[in-house]
DNA sequence: TTCTGGAATATTGTATACCAGAGGATCGGG
DNA sequence: CCCGATCCTCTGGTATACAATATTCCAGAA
């Protein structure tokens, strides 16, 4: 959580012309003091851990902190200082005189995750119908709605990234900073596991009717309808994984 | 999340006494290494800005990392990375060439910490129905029905460490270290502030009863009313701060 | 051949040195 | 007395040096 030390100061610098200078003063902006190192290594090495597929081979990854200051071009310890950072979140375990590893969740971890992410998507659902305007809302369905058409279908199973983009979506919604940081950490790990697709076809179709189930019952301001039914599209990727997905650990 | 790199290994020691070895072996069990000072100095600072009263002085808190490092004996080095762990966290943050400061939290963001924390703790309630086991409730109820008799109920505040405490075991009882981890998170947030107590006497005798009514449905096995009840009890804290808590931000 | 022990090597953990930038103090001019 | 430029100090950011431990591999004995 709290990933932008930078306090926005986007729109800020524009604001005073009524000064008295006479300098033409060009678009200065205070330059970004935030991205350190550190913040970038953070970055990179998320960028890399994510990208990786971790799932398909059976061994364990593990991060050589020098051979990735070097491929940086920095020294070791802003790397260190992300690497601990990482590994709070849970995305790598740190082996003392050993190495630091990608984690690779388990069958279990994995339901456990889904499971957390029911609980904070359904109450931002509940939010959203007792705050969101009309107008959010009603972007949300056309944002999706092509789906409805056909061919796009196919792509929409649980792990990809329009269905984790949706389920993002309705969570920015929800207007709550400490439920979009809790949940981007989640859906991180799901973007990591998201390659090992599971079969069966017609769970993409029941995907697409929840959604438009959910859409419904917010455009109703239908709180514990939406509420309900976000919750159990949640959990019901969750039992899915539970079933059937015993290529995790 | 992730705190502990030591894998239990416990109990796994006592199991091989059907080997071949005839040499007794006592009790060896692997020594502890995860208490580097990385680790110690991220258990320390924690501790640090948790004891501290944060709310009562308006001035921002400053914690000098050459003094910290001092302090606990050691350099800088492992205070940085726990420093780096604790700004990921939302603990501190840091502000380049001027010091890291505790985070105050406004009142808008704790307002959202307990909405998150209402929907990590309903989704706590609705797996203790389905899952946890008679025993484990009823305990629940031995815990805290001595606050039923009379005396200790004035203590009972939304802040109080009892309090949390029931909270913070409904969590755990969902067997669900995703939830727990996220959970522990927020309510050590909540433990920051929990000295800065709003009156409101009679809060704390509803408190009292909804605890009652919640462990009530949790026997019932009532999952629906479970998560009903545990949800809009938090709910009525944020609302509560919301409404009172002008003494935030 | 197989197992043990230790040296060589590799890699992390920690300490220290150095740098750049922010803020305040000081000093000088008006 | 007030204001501003300049220097000085203090702080976190980064790099590097050093210490400690895990792993590997090979030699030698059983």
């Amino acid at each position: 959580m709290m990933t932008n030390n930078t306090r926005s100061g986007g729109a800020a610098a524009a604001q005073d012309r009524a000064g008295s200078e006479p300098a033409p003063r060009i678009a200065i902006q205070p330059i970004d003091t935030s991205f350190s190192f550190k913040n970038k290594a953070y970055a990179a090495l998320k960028n890399v851990i994510v990208s990786m597929d971790i799932y398909r081979s059976r061994n364990d990854i593990r991060l050589d902190e020098r051979q990735l200051a070097h491929d940086f071009g920095i020294s070791r310890t802003p790397v260190r200082e992300a690497m601990a950072q990482l590994e709070r979140e849970g995305f790598v375990r740190s082996v003392p005189r050993r190495g630091v590893y990608v984690v690779r969740k388990t069958k279990e971890e994995v339901i456990q995750l889904i499971t957390a992410w029911a609980a904070l998507e359904s109450m931002a659902a509940r939010l959203i119908t007792q705050n969101a305007k009309d107008e959010d809302i009603a972007r949300l369905r056309n944002m999706f709605a092509t789906f409805e058409g056909g061919q796009v279908r196919a792509h929409l199973d649980e792990y990809s990234e329009v269905n984790i983009e949706f389920h993002q979506t309705i969570i920015r919604m929800s207007e709550n900073t400490v439920l979009l940081d809790l949940a981007e950490n989640l859906f991180t790990h799901m973007r990591m596991i998201r390659r090992k697709t599971i079969g069966e076809k017609n769970r993409a179709d029941k995907s697409i009717r929840d959604h438009m189930n959910i859409i419904e019952a917010l455009e109703a301001r239908d709180t514990a309808r939406a509420e309900t039914l976000v919750r159990d599209h949640a959990l019901g990727l969750a039992e899915h994984v539970a079933r059937y997905a015993d290529y995790l650990d």
